[in-house]
RNA sequence: GCGCCCUUAGCUCAACUGGAUAGAGCACCUGCCUUCUAAGCAGGGGGUUGCAGGUUCGAGUCCUGCAGGGCGCACCA
């Protein structure tokens, strides 16, 4: 991928290597005192470092190099050593102008379409999709989508679990209530009847589990069912069965609602069957051993500097565990694709429970050694109090009344504002959703990754500041500026003066935000960056007044920066599965 | 007991392989709608980066210790 700073780095890497110092020192970046300059360069100090010498003169002789350069119109050496550069305009200019022939922006496809296997989301079939299962969607979902788009060849996996004990806790509650028989005569192509029963089943399941909490027996009935199911009893296989679909049909409502989209419905179930095989593979090839009546898999290393406890593959009873699961998907993933990753976007708190399963994996063969699996983790979402995250009822709060929440807020605020006071109620319902969930992906999102974050109502569905729906009004404003320009001569050449600079700067660093998101597998890095760009929009447009614009060419260009602006804006937030409506 | 993570402005969070003056949003204050959508823009106040040492030309970032918080440590997932 080349961006306009690793163009750059190219450059002042040459200007290193003509010293006889490594390429790599020549690494530039977007400066981060732009009062000073565009672009700084921080390899002179480490090179002086290493060689002991004054990093000034070391930078001296780079700049030397690099003065014959003719695309800098600044090259100075500031501080310690710090190498400060600016380009000229017309090398900015005609830089935009070649990126945007192709809408790329300077990204370019991995040498090879990688493929890999995004693993997220993990609901449990039958019962009801809650906050919790936000952060897990979103973010892989997004990653999924930049993947794909830089050019790898990603699935989504929903990962089900459809295949525990809280079926057996559901499933013996209606046997208590006699329904057995309703769900098994269940019409699945009655579309009211399926979400009657997916409704039952999400409000009796939390019922079911207290109860199987308070009395062992209805615990030990529970159990007696979930291991009928696992042995494809009936009537309970045939109850699952129902269950199933219906579940799936309900999430995918959910799930069509938040814009989060899989590639593949697999589940614990669907790997149930190469659990047995697998596990006397492993047992011939010697990789098990017996441990206080139970089969493991010992992952220690011998340069372990921590305890490292073994891969349970089966109890005591011969029961598979949800490792031992884990390692079925793996096998059967492996089976199925030419993977070159898998990354699962989990809780952090499976952080020591992904690291045995990868090793148990790689050390059993289970996986070639060049398949890369990452367990990218993401922190707890607490309540304000700083505890995991609660109603006021002392529940979890369901998806669904967070999103609808959000578009009832967003439907005040329209009226408030006097918004869309002129588009008819359908669409302003679709504007308002649109903006709701803008606005919950977005505030999640630009968290980081690993680190905690408070569930806060008021941020999720707030609309000003750094939110999506800020991000959305930017992109509606420059749409509606060029419905208003109408025709203009789209192949004019830019023009870069003080009003534009600093926008059509940014403009160049999007394969720089997408590499470093891929990187870390981090959305909040491009969430960062599609706010710092859209500021530079709305800052750009509060200075200029476009359409008033009496030079022709000055104006053709700001039109096409704008233009440019709201491809890109509209790009990273389909990247982060945000959609823009064409007004609001 | 062992291990992992966290502590940055009043609140919620950023800060890429160690770099210059630690940045945003919210809240607060001051301007700006008879020219393109004010869900906006321009500006202001607000910081001993939990504490104490160390390494370095340079530390929020690396090392050591301490305090406070969270989480995980085979027969649940």
């Amino acid at each position: 991928m080349t961006s306009l700073s690793q163009k750059l780095s190219g450059i002042v890497g040459q200007a290193f290597e003509a010293s006889e110092l490594s390429a790599d020192l020549g690494a530039v970046r977007v400066s981060d005192r732009p009062d000073l300059a565009q672009f700084q360069c921080n390899g002179a100090m480490a090179a002086a470092k290493v060689a002991k010498k004054n990093p000034r003169e070391v930078a001296q002789v780079i700049v030397d190099v690099l003065s014959k350069n003719e695309i800098f119109s600044k090259i100075e050496i500031a501080g310690p050593g710090f190498i400060n550069l600016n380009v000229t305009d017309e090398f900015l200019q005609e830089y935009l102008a070649d990126i945007v022939q192709d809408n790329r922006f300077g990204i370019d496809a991995p040498d090879t379409a990688e493929e890999i296997i995004f693993d997220y989301g993990g609901p449990n079939i039958a019962k009801p999709m809650h906050v919790g299962h936000l952060r897990a969607s979103i973010i892989g979902d997004t990653l999924r989508r930049i993947f794909s788009f830089v050019g790898y060849k990603t699935y989504g996996d929903i990962h089900l679990g459809d295949w525990g004990t809280h079926l057996g806790m559901l499933f013996s509650d209606y046997e208590r209530d006699g329904k057995i028989d309703w769900i098994l005569n269940l019409d699945l192509n009655n579309e009211a009847d399926c979400d009657a029963l997916f409704e039952d089943m999400s409000e009796r399941y939390p019922k079911a589990s207290a109860a199987c909490k308070a009395d062992e027996t209805f615990m030990v009935e529970a159990l007696r069912i979930t291991k009928a199911l696992q042995d494809k009893q009936d009537p309970y296989i045939s109850v699952w069965e129902k269950v199933f679909q219906v579940s799936i049909a309900g999430m995918k409502k959910n799930f069509a609602a938040l814009n989060v989209h899989f590639d593949l419905w697999q589940g614990e179930a669907s790997v149930q069957d190469l659990i047995e095989p697998m596990v006397e593979k492993l047992r011939a090839d010697d990789f098990t051993e017996m441990s206080n009546g139970a089969t493991i898999i010992d992952v220690t290393h011998p340069d372990d500097k921590k305890e490292m406890p073994p891969l349970l593959l089966l109890k005591t009873d011969g029961a598979a565990m949800y490792g031992t699961t884990d390692l079925a998907t793996i096998v059967d993933r492996v089976e199925k694709f030419d993977l070159a990753r898998m990354v699962y976007v989990v809780d952090q708190r499976q952080a020591l429970h992904f690291e045995q399963v990868f090793r148990a994996a790689y050390k059993a063969k289970l996986v070639p050694e060049n398949v890369e699996m990452t367990h990218a983790g993401f922190g707890t979402m607490n309540g304000t109090d700083g505890k995991p995250f609660k109603t006021r009822a002392g529940g979890v709060m369901k998806l669904e009344d967070l999103i609808t929440m959000g578009v009832e807020k967003a439907q005040m605020r329209l009226k408030e504002a006097n918004l869309a006071s002129d588009i008819d109620e359908v669409e302003r319902g679709e504007i308002a959703k649109k903006v709701a969930i803008a606005a919950i992906k977005f505030a999640d999102l630009q968290n980081q990754r690993t680190s905690n974050y408070v569930f806060d109502l008021d941020r999720l569905t707030s609309f000003e500041g750094k939110t999506g729906p800020y991000l959305l009004y930017q992109a509606v404003r420059i749409k509606s500026l060029l419905r208003k320009a109408g025709e203009f001569d789209e192949s004019a050449p830019l023009i870069i003066q003080d009003a534009d600079r600093a926008l059509a700067l940014m403009l160049t660093e999007l394969p720089d935000a997408l590499n470093l998101t891929m990187r870390t597998y981090a959305p909040h890095h491009l969430c960062e960056h599609v706010y710092k760009l859209s500021q530079a929009f709305s800052s750009f447009y509060g200075n200029c007044h476009i359409l008033s614009e009496e030079n022709e060419a000055l104006r053709n260009s700001r039109l096409k920066l704008s233009q440019i602006s709201v491809t890109q804006i509209e790009l990273i937030l389909s990247l982060l599965g945000i959609d823009v409506p064409e007004r609001m």
